[in-house]
DNA sequence: TTTGAAAACTTAACACTGTTAAGTATATTT
DNA sequence: AAATATACTTAACAGTGTTAAGTTTTCAAA
């Protein structure tokens, strides 16, 4: 059983390799530069092994997603500091903000690309790594709720009107879209004041 | 010189109809598996001379985003008619999630493929209609603050607020996030009750 | 009316893309 | 040592956007 455990071992050693080269490749030259041959050539395989290790290019995407909400989790790693709702769902869109603009390649394939949730339709796999994350806004909304801070409503519907908002800023960001309403260089900064505007405007008087 | 221009004139016709067919044709397959070989196709062209009429694929795509923004402005015909600047901005976000649910290939044509806006910095032109829509929205919001229905705040900053939040709902929705947080047949009702939720919060009180 | 040039269009090709069927080494088991 | 299973590659298919070169058509001047 040792070898074949060892043999198991290595198998998976390739995937990941595959995956940190596919990554790395999306971050350098965009993701709709990266073809499975510049992949292949990269960890020094034919590019038809990789259909070996996975049943396509999609879902080389979506396992890069996975490790994308993992480099988020990691952004989020000093939020259980903060005791107070409100300040914890700013502080929660503000880390959003910037790991968008900080890697828009990875945001991409996250929440933009259509192609990673066909791979996840296709598998009849869940989102996991993503649907925790959508976990934790609700609570953080039922929370404020509980405590009163915000005027009662549908948990859903406002942790859906929270997360659009900062998505929309994000995805609007990176398309190149926010710079027909204010000057490129303010965007950032125009960003950051939406999304201060929205919890104060949404927090109870 | 009537020779001439009804040679100029044929040309224009055979731009519309290359425009128009391939209009068609993504809203029938979807963006992403048109080609320029099978607009050509339709238009009884050979590929190559479709490049005799636009640069590239990128810059068609660009002319028919353009079409899609006279497609949006027919949803907001009838805006004009209500007075109440809120009452105005709601119906308009309305408009928006139509439009959006209703043609999701116009709409990701104009706000979420990359390729339309590289095709308009090679060009060096404006985003005309996009520019004009935003105006709008801009003047709505100041019109609201003139009135004292909101509380003060750049106006730039809640335009952006609000269009992000329209836009997210939007672009969520047709990659199917969106029903990672509520039930596929749910999604659109909580997308009204997410603008909703918006405009009475962000209506002084 | 024929000639010559300019305009409109097509053919063939290049360098890519994702993906698969068939073949070849390599390693393991009998 | 022979047979089998695993790991990997070669060659190819059918498609992509795009360009250089060649052809046909149109039209004005000789």
């Amino acid at each position: 059983m040792s070898i074949v455990a060892r043999k198991e071992k290595q198998k998976l050693e390739i995937r990941s390799l595959i995956l940190e080269e596919s990554m790395k490749l999306f971050v350098e030259e965009g993701f709709s530069k990266v073809s499975v041959r510049k992949i292949a050539e990269r960890v020094q395989y034919s590019p038809t092994t990789l259909y070996l290790y996975f049943k396509d290019k999609n879902e080389i995407l979506f396992y890069c997603c996975e490790s994308g909400f993992k480099k988020m989790l990691e952004h989020n790693i000093t939020l259980g500091l903060i005791s107070d709702p409100i300040e914890r769902l700013h502080q929660m869109g503000v880390n959003y903000l910037n790991f968008g603009l900080e890697y828009p390649e990875y945001y991409d394939l996250m929440f933009i690309q259509e192609a990673p949730m066909s791979a996840l339709i296709d598998m009849g796999a869940g989102w996991s790594s993503g649907d925790q994350a959508l976990e934790a806004l609700k609570m953080i909304v039922q929370d404020a709720m509980d405590k009163g801070l915000l005027v009662p409503a549908k948990v859903e519907t406002v942790a859906m009107a929270v997360w659009s908002m900062v998505h929309g800023l994000v995805s609007l960001a990176i398309r190149q879209r926010l710079d027909k309403l204010v000057p490129a260089e303010d965007v950032e900064k125009t960003m950051h004041e939406s999304l201060d505007w929205l919890l104060k405007t949404m927090k109870k008087a």
